[in-house]
DNA sequence: ATATGTGCAAAGATTTTGCGACCCT
DNA sequence: AGGGTCGCAAAATCTTTGCACATAT
């Protein structure tokens, strides 16, 4: 875990006791935990620690790249009315969203099981990248 | 439009016009609106209608399911420290989410060019079903 | 006529932010 | 020593809910 200092020294933070629980937690969960959730693992280490804390320091982890967030719509709901089978684009940048029909990729296969006793329904890609306008606004810097 | 009153009908829900302007805004939208947003669009045929409404109309029609929710994960930010290429199952049920091995599925190919000017840096595959324990409770009613 | 929906406003939940004391380098 | 962080509490967002009146069937 010493080479977790290295990473802060790297991003420019101090590699404080709060964040060295903190990113450590991350690296044990294997349910993609929220922010309350950490917060209570967490306090198992350091009692006095806030949840403020917590949740600055995940922002500080996302913004250098340290971690990466699974919920790119957490803000607020999406919706759609379009039932079609089809896939989506998100732009990783302003989060913005479009269609991408099914007949634009390949059949999804499976070549492992699934843990026992899950049900897929559906699968749905998830094309992560930059939209245009996102794209054009980082090269041009 | 006069099918989404049977619609209505079928779910054992009153067409109110409120609902009618609702839905009509959703399928006439293409970018994955968030309920403020419908909220803007929708008052410019209905005026007086509240925020309120249209949440609750929201839930109503994603319990009925004539709407579909993009946003799994919108209800609090999901993190991860893993960044090997992997996949991830999510429970339309009870929301949680496991990995699934890149190895588990074929690689994705892209048939159809993206929108131009759009950059993916990664494919991700969202298997979308239930779970082990929703699974065994739906089953048993 | 009755059950349900609507508008309004208050409450709940999640996340961010300002402030003084404290820690890392 | 000095800049950034921490804990705390208040503020900002997003969403749900209770109530009295209105609407759908």
């Amino acid at each position: 875990m010493e080479w977790f200092r290295d990473r802060c020294v790297a991003a420019g933070l101090p590699c404080t006791h709060q964040r060295q629980v903190l990113y450590r937690a991350l690296l044990e969960a294997t349910d993609h935990p929220s922010p309350e959730s950490l917060y209570e693992r967490v306090r198992q280490d350091i009692p006095s620690i806030s949840l403020g804390t917590v949740y600055r320091n995940i922002r500080t982890f996302l913004d250098s790249g340290l971690i990466g967030e699974v919920s790119l719509h957490h803000g607020s709901l999406r919706l759609e009315a379009n039932n079609q089978p089809h896939h989506h684009f998100v732009c990783t940048d302003c989060r913005m969203m479009v269609d991408l029909p099914a007949e634009g990729l390949d059949e999804i296969h499976i070549r492992r099981p699934l843990p026992k006793g899950f049900r897929v329904n559906r699968f749905i890609v998830e094309a992560h990248g930059l939209c245009a306008a996102c794209a054009s606004k980082k090269t041009r810097r």
